[in-house]
DNA sequence: TTTATTAATCGTAATATTGCAATATTACAA
DNA sequence: TTGTAATATTGCAATATTACGATTAATAAA
């Protein structure tokens, strides 16, 4: 087959899948941490920034925006990028709601 | 070409993508969640769970046992499988550092 | 020993992802 | 309008992922 089976799961199993689908790939990561450090956005210097091809960080900034991690505002020739902190505090929380339920348990094996 | 260029990242970043490329797929954070609800270990009850062939979620506790997000342990025919509460703990302190990092900052755009 | 039971592994078809060269688009300046 | 800088899109080859049937390995029960 090769195909997700969606269908068969939650809309926020589907919808936290497929924004850490997004971030997981190290120059993913790599353009979040930059665009977190540099405080707001930057355009063209993700290009500087990382040692890729334009088309392909250009690629990668698609993914990050069509699952709502970047957004990007046209400046001039240049778009200005940064980081959705709504998005970004979802899958905290979301990690954090995991973390809390297993605090409270004792493993009964492992 | 089609392959992650890992040795263009750092360690962490590499490593964070790894994991979370684990956890992005709704049948694996179904297994998680449910693992975490059902407390400790179940076994074989995770395939009776979820709408999925049994060697596709033998495969994919595979790939969660691979990254150190479950741990599983052998009782007699079957095996206890339970979550690896380090491994999680890293990635929701992963999270919370970017949360907490753009907190303090405004977006110059966007 | 035979027979279930449980779970991993193998093999494979279908599909998705990655990365980039080539090309296109967009916006502005001269 | 022509040129140029900044990004996006297209097309494609290489590789990875997903799912599952068939099989295997390991243990337990009869």
């Amino acid at each position: 087959m090769g195909a997700t089976k969606t269908d068969l799961f939650t809309q926020e199993q589907n919808d936290i899948s497929l924004v850490l689908k997004a971030i997981a790939h190290p120059a993913r990561i790599a353009i979040l941490e930059y665009l977190i450090k540099v405080d707001a956005c930057v355009c063209g210097d993700i290009v500087n920034e990382l040692p890729l091809a334009q088309p392909t960080i250009s690629q990668h900034l698609k993914e990050l925006k069509t699952v709502g991690l970047i957004k990007g505002s046209i400046e001039g020739t240049s778009i200005c990028y940064c980081v959705n902190k709504e998005t970004l505090a979802r899958i905290q929380q979301y990690f954090l709601a995991l973390s809390a339920q297993i605090e409270n348990k004792s493993n009964k094996c492992c």
